[in-house]
DNA sequence: GATGAATGAGAATTCATTCAT
DNA sequence: CATGAATGAATTCTCATTCAT
């Protein structure tokens, strides 16, 4: 932390120290730092569940006093938030970069592709299920902003468009296509809360098999079925 | 301790103060208070969730002192364990009573009703929702005895049952019927749980619609459905 | 409790209940619960030590509700102080009745199985001497009556006595042998409390070692120890 | 936030604020802090006894917050190891300081000099005793890490090792003279636990004279007690 | 004499948050 | 920016004791 003056002094001619450059080089570093401590969050978060990752757990794994945290988050929530964020963007990636496995590339393939890669990104990370659940428990959104609100629906909604758009193809209308996207969206999420609550077991059943099932019965009433 | 017989009934006569109806009347007492606890341990989570539902807050709601209720409940997760019981048992005879609204009682008639008291139940009552799912293993390990975390397992498993049993009717194997009926069971837990957190209006869609458009294709799938 | 006339007319003509005797009986009867719940008290005090010894726990174990105990027992601690005394009843039999293994009943003898006696009542049932080190816990008995405290001390004088009584035979003066008493007595108790925490396991010494050594080097300056 | 470097060694300067003098600083407030709760800590013990010492107690005797003890403290139980710990220390200087009041510097003066300072030590400080014996493993067991648990243990050996010393230099073998050791620590605490509980009053003796003479009868049988 | 309900005080501990420095 | 101290409210739970019935 301690830097020596000398050091600070060339960079700032080398760099020419204007007030823009100076906000933009410290909202680069107050970045970095959140990035510290989402880390810090998202580590607390998994191996202690959200009840663990208290403020005290996440500075501390972050390596900073509780106080600190607050220089880069109003909130514990908003760092849920912000964790709930990151969460759903490597959902999006996933998801975005979900292909077949052969080399074929029919939309029924890539439909399942997509959807696939939905549920096998919650089926191995219950916790970021969690998280999601949590902030939003019982309706009313956590703590959350309205704007962050929206923009963390958004995220949600970009990564089922990629089903969407695959049911378009195969004939769908838009209407259709959004219908049969929330219920694959409503059964993934049954399979996996069934499956994270352990009632899955009471029907001595797998959350796989429940999951290929659906899409099965799903592209068998499709109109271009044929194929 | 020995009473003779004419003053008992002397006494009995006056007042009906028999041991045995005292014994009566105070387990009925006990157990009026063991409800009036539970009621306000209902009516705090379901305004505050379960984290507001504090045995403080339950005391207060009660009109007790904290201490008060530990002669009732062993524990604040008895409370919830008995909260859950009598929520599964509402569940059991809602399903138990449900009939098709015609006078006919095909099984197809029989598991659309079964199916749909079981839908409409939590879609009524989104908070003894989340209850369950606060409670058991998954999610919040909350310290339930294994012996009521199977208990509950039954009733939960019990309130399933019709379906299944209407499923076997309908020609399906046990084991298929036990598929189907978790299957079943999946979906109408992703639609509420979508409709519970919002979700399902980001879609525009409606959750009846949803769990309807998945019953029908169920039933389109059966083996008998020819009829 | 009401008795019904004709029930006490009869035992009024079988025993003749005048006042006086309906008291003793009373008394008798109230002494025997007494008992029955002091019994309760040094069960719990022995399984769970002094902390678990609660007034429920008596009550519970005496098959009465913590309130009943009220009628016996002005306070948990007079509880205690009953126990107590028991105790030191018990303790003075057994040094009563202590003899000499051998038929040879010589005061050495007599003054080493004496003081034995008193030694293995205690390293025996470690916690009654914690019973006794807590109610006079920083040198005020807790919450006992002068006269309870008085008649327990002259409980444990008395059990002492014995080992006084052959140290006189033994050619003591009455001042010399008091003086030697209160010393064997000092070391008993220092032992079995070095015994009783573990730290004679920090020196790998046996009580029982330490005890008898120090009986042996007490007869040995006695002044008739030449026989 | 940015400060010129000249102002910073001028800070410097003037109060010495480098890091490392402020960490040094600061962990001596830190230090005070502990003592300050230690302090608060024995006065409610020797007032109130442990059950009194609550941590409630406690804060309110430091001023502070009950939640704010644990800045310094993880446990009750650590802040009683603290304190014992203290204890033990004392005991340990007094014990090695002790020298005989002549000039002589025999062994038998030593071994004498040693053993009173930890008569003493106790006799004057009684409630340190009762301290010893309630956090270790014998009558309650407090929750004492294993490790303090042993090093509590080291220290109280270690105070009793100058008596082992100089009963070697007057000619015991390691063995005699750790057994001639722990029978003096026993007689030691015999006599000091008969004091405390007002137990010696009943013989009218007084406890000096108890220990002194142990003293005489122990030196007298050393081998060699011809000087 | 006994019950059972209830109190009220107290126990240790945890936590998000604030704030002077 | 960061600290570290502290707060204050919250948590569950235990207990001796009281008292109307």
């Amino acid at each position: 932390m301690e830097k020596s003056t000398a050091v600070r002094k060339n960079t700032a001619r080398k760099s020419g120290d204007t007030a823009a450059s100076r906000v933009a080089r410290e909202s680069t570093l107050n970045q970095a730092r959140r990035t510290l401590i989402l880390d810090a969050a998202r580590s607390a978060f998994f191996e202690l569940g959200l009840d663990g990752a208290s403020l005290r757990e996440i500075a501390k794994r972050a390596g900073y006093t509780p106080g600190a945290i607050y220089s880069y988050f109003v909130n514990l929530e908003e760092i849920y938030g912000a964790l709930l964020g990151e969460s759903l963007q490597r959902l999006n990636q996933v998801v975005e970069a979900a292909k077949p496995s052969g080399k074929s590339a029919s939309s029924i393939d890539l439909l399942r592709a997509k959807a696939e890669a939905f549920y096998v990104f919650y089926r191995d990370n219950p916790k970021e299920l969690d998280l999601g659940f949590y902030l939003f428990d019982g309706m009313k959104p956590r703590g959350l902003t309205a704007e962050l609100n929206q923009e963390l629906n958004d995220q949600l909604m970009a990564a089922l468009n990629p089903v969407q758009v695959q049911l378009e193809a195969l004939g769908l209308s838009t209407e259709e296509a959004v219908l049969e996207t929330s219920a694959v969206f409503a059964h993934i999420v049954g399979v996996l809360v069934l499956n994270n609550t352990g009632r899955i077991r009471l029907f001595k059943q797998n959350p796989d098999t429940l999951f290929e099932r659906y899409m099965d019965s799903l592209i068998q009433g499709l109109p271009l079925s044929q194929v």
